[in-house]
Formats: structure tokens, sequence, C-alpha cells
DNA sequence: TGGTAAAATGTAAATAATAAACATAAAAAA
DNA sequence: TTTTTTATGTTTATTATTTACATTTTACCA
């Protein structure tokens, strides 16, 4: 009975939605209209959303409101996913790894195996997102709350990645110019941030989508050498591809 | 054309939410076709929640429903929410105020007016709470995750205690053991967190409903005599709040 | 400027989701 | 045990959603 609420709760909790045909599979032996029910009972209780045909969890919400926020999560949806699908393999299991806070990384974040990974991050959304799996631990970067983005920087930031030791940072940026290999993003305080990482770790890799070529934000956090490996999208420039594996950069 | 999904948006902003026969009441020379594709537009873009028959605003869904405690479905609203309704008035804007990780001071989160208060905290739900706010800035501690209850522990987040000033700690509890006036909680690390919080403020609150007296957890984190307001529910029990009060202490 | 493609809107039928009403079974209380 | 309550099941009616296609409007450009 309540055992069958809490275990509803959960999977949603767990996958942020869950459709009408996801319960009735996984409650085989339970008529539809007391799973119904139970759907109601929880959207009472606030423990869930209900929509049209299922329900979603309230981080679910949270985070499209943070969708909202920031610009838009959604646009180059399969670029990025694209990006994400292929970063992950380049991680290994039981290694430290640190997830730049961005949309391409949100989704880098998904789509890491539950495995046991040491990730850090400055990104409440990714620290979430790892955080609902079984096996990585997580450590959050404290510091100043930036508004919009929902990340922390400042000092406290600084001085704790000079504490911490990183095999691999998966980093992103808001825009890459080409003609000086320049990688960008949009405050200085972000900046300082991702500068820190970069040289703490082994083995930095740039999530790049083929949208931000040539898009130019006010702050300088990186060079081409400081990457060892881009990430990219099939609708990346070929020739700037080309470019930056001259200068003795893996592309994949 | 654009400017319907704007009117749209804005009246479910306003109200909060907004039925489809209030839509089409609205425009009663569109098509109900065309307005269910407006409502559908505004979901993909994550201005709204789109529910049978309807649609709610994103701030709607946030307010009444309750954080996002993965283990256990919410209790004790109504007390935790008059706990938090009365705290907020014991705050000061442009005050420095640590906000404790707890589900009762996550209503307190919601509850604290949009002023320009500093806000600290060590749970990821309450810095998100408070980071949807206009006007009050957030730090939030560093260190360890704790899956399920989604703070930080840990050294970093002792460490980073130390370097800062908290006119105010509301704070909270999971069990009171009313012989010896101890407030305890679950695991060693987030009592060393507490601890530490409590020692730096100047003015610590305790909330603490009804269902956590006589509550035993393994951990104790602070005695009576280093609160020095508490607040309660109507349904806290009349002995235990005496004898609290006999301690000096303020009970409200 | 007319022609044309693209986008927005409308209509109606088919499908799916929800709610209502009542029957039955299981659990709790007397 | 009997009664009462609660949880669940079944069916039907209502309402909401989707689909597919028709029509209109808008934007663009030769």
């Amino acid at each position: 009975m309540k055992d069958r609420l809490l275990l509803i709760k959960e999977f949603i909790d767990k996958n942020g939605k869950i459709s009408f045909h996801e319960l009735e599979c996984a409650f085989p032996n339970v008529s539809s209209m007391t799973l119904r029910r139970d759907l109601n009972k929880l959207e009472e209780e606030n423990a869930v959303i209900r929509i049209s045909g299922g329900a979603l969890s309230v981080n679910t919400v949270l985070r499209a409101k943070e969708a909202d926020f920031s610009e838009r999560i959604n646009y180059n949806t399969a670029e990025k996913l694209e990006i994400a699908d292929k970063a992950v393999k380049l991680v290994e299991p039981k290694s430290c790894v640190f997830i730049d806070g961005g949309s391409t990384t949100t989704y880098f974040a998904r789509a890491l195996p539950d495995d046991n990974f040491y990730v850090l991050t400055n990104a409440l959304v990714i620290a979430e997102t790892i955080l609902r799996k079984e096996k990585p631990t997580v450590a959050l970067l404290g510091g100043d709350l930036k508004k919009n983005s929902f990340i922390t920087v400042g000092k406290t930031c600084i001085d704790f990645i000079r504490e911490i030791n990183i095999q691999t940072a998966v980093m992103t940026a808001t825009g890459y110019i080409k003609d000086t290999g320049a990688f960008t993003c949009g405050s200085q305080s972000e900046a300082e941030v991702k500068r820190s990482i970069i040289q703490k770790a082994d083995l930095v890799i740039m999530l790049l989508d083929s949208s931000k070529v040539n898009k130019k934000t006010p702050y300088t956090f990186a060079k081409l050498d400081d990457v060892n490996i881009m990430v990219v999208d099939k609708n990346f420039p070929k020739e700037t591809k080309n470019q930056i594996e001259d200068m003795g950069i893996r592309v994949i």
C-alpha cells in the first residue's frame, strides 16, 4: 500500500518523470485506476507534479525553471547530446573528474555511467544530476552563487581548487575565437575558476558545440594549448577542426 | 501571433494557472486547437508547466511543492509552514543568515522575503530557493555532498565556516530529547557542521516541529543552552515548552 | 506587384486520458 | 465475530489530446 507510493515516488525522483504506461508496466497486477489514484495522492502530498499521461518530479520542474532563466538549454540539443555521448567514453571509472558548469556539460553529467567516479563540480545542476546516481561521490566547490547560471565562484572556490587533485577536467566555453584559439566566457569570476581548474588538471577535455565558433564573449580563460582533447559535433566547421588538429590537439 | 503567447504567459504568471476553458473564453475568436498549440509552445520554452486541461506557472509549482528529499514523503506540512512563517519575522534585512539543511528550513527559505539578505547554506535545495529571489546574495558551503539530503559536509565545509561571520543561524534537528535537552541528527559529519555553525553564530534560532520531540537519532550536535530562540508549532507539547522556557530560552 | 513558399490557424475525426459511479475485497476497529 | 473503513477493481461517461488535412495569413522575392 504505502510501499507502492514510495516506490513510485522513488522512480519519479530518479528518472525525473513517469508515464502512465510505464507505471502500468511496473505494476502489472495493480489496476490502472489504483495507479491513477496513487499519482493523485502523491500530487496532493506535493511530492510530484501530475501532468497529462503521467507525472514529473519536482526537480524536473526546477530544472525547467533554470532553463527558462538561463538562455534556453534547449537549442542545439542533438549536437550537445552527440558531444556528451562521445565525451563520456573518455573518462575512466574510479577517476577524479571535474565537470564545468554549462548546458553541454549538463548533458555530459546525465550521460555519465553510474560508476565509481569522484566528481567535482561548481554547478548545482550537475551536482544534483550526479548525486542521483548510486555509485559516484560528489563534492561541490563552495563559494558565491551566481544567479542564472547556478554556479559557484569567488575566492573560496579558488582556494578549494588549490587543495584538490584533478585527473580529468571536462570543460566548456561560451565562445571560441578561431583566429586566436581563445576560449571565452561571460564573467570575470567564472573565468578565474575555469583557469584554476585547467591549471590543476592532468587532462583537459573541452566540449564545444558548433554554435560556439566565433561567438565572442568578454573573458578569455584558456587558449588552444591548454586543452588536450576537444569534443565537437558533426556540424563543426571542417577547416576549424583541421586548424585545431594542426596544433597537435586531438579532436573527436 | 506572438502577442497572444505573451498575453497567455502573463496571465498564467499572474494567476498561477489557467484552465483551457478560461483560455477559450479569453480568446473567443481563436480556435481551441491554436490555443492548445500555444500552450505547448510555452511548455517547450519551459515557460509554463502543461497539465491536463490547462497549465501552471513554474512559480506556482515551486511554491506549492515540497523540497525534494528523496527518501521520504513530506509530512507535517502545515506545522512546518506555521513555523516558517513565524521564524522569518525574526531575521532582519541586510543581515547575514545561515540556513541549515532540512525540510522545515526549506519552508523557511521559501517564506523569506525577497530582500537584501546575505544567505549562507550547505543545502542545495535552499541555495536554489534563495537564488531564485531577486535581491539576496547566496553563498554555498562547499564540500562532500551527501546523497538523499543534498547537503555538503566535511573538512572543506568546516574550514569555510571558520572564515565567515554569521549573525543569525536558522537551524533544525532530526530529534529532540526532552530529558537531556539534546538536539540530534543522523550523521556524524552533519553534526560537525551544525556544531561549527552554532559556535560561530551570534543568534541561534532552532526550528522544531512537534514530531521531533523525543525522536532519537544518533548524534547530538547541540544542547538547549546553545540555542537562543526556539520556533515550534501549535501542537508542540505544553510541558516541554514550559520546561524549555524555564531554561531561559524564548519559545515562539 | 503577383506569385509562391512558409507559417499560422481552423476543422473534424480518432485516440487517449480522466473522472464518476458503483462493486468488491482487504484491513482495522469494535 | 461483526461492523466499519479503507483500498482496490470494473465499467461507463466525460473530457482532453492527437492526428491529419484544409484553409488562411504572412513573408519574401523575382
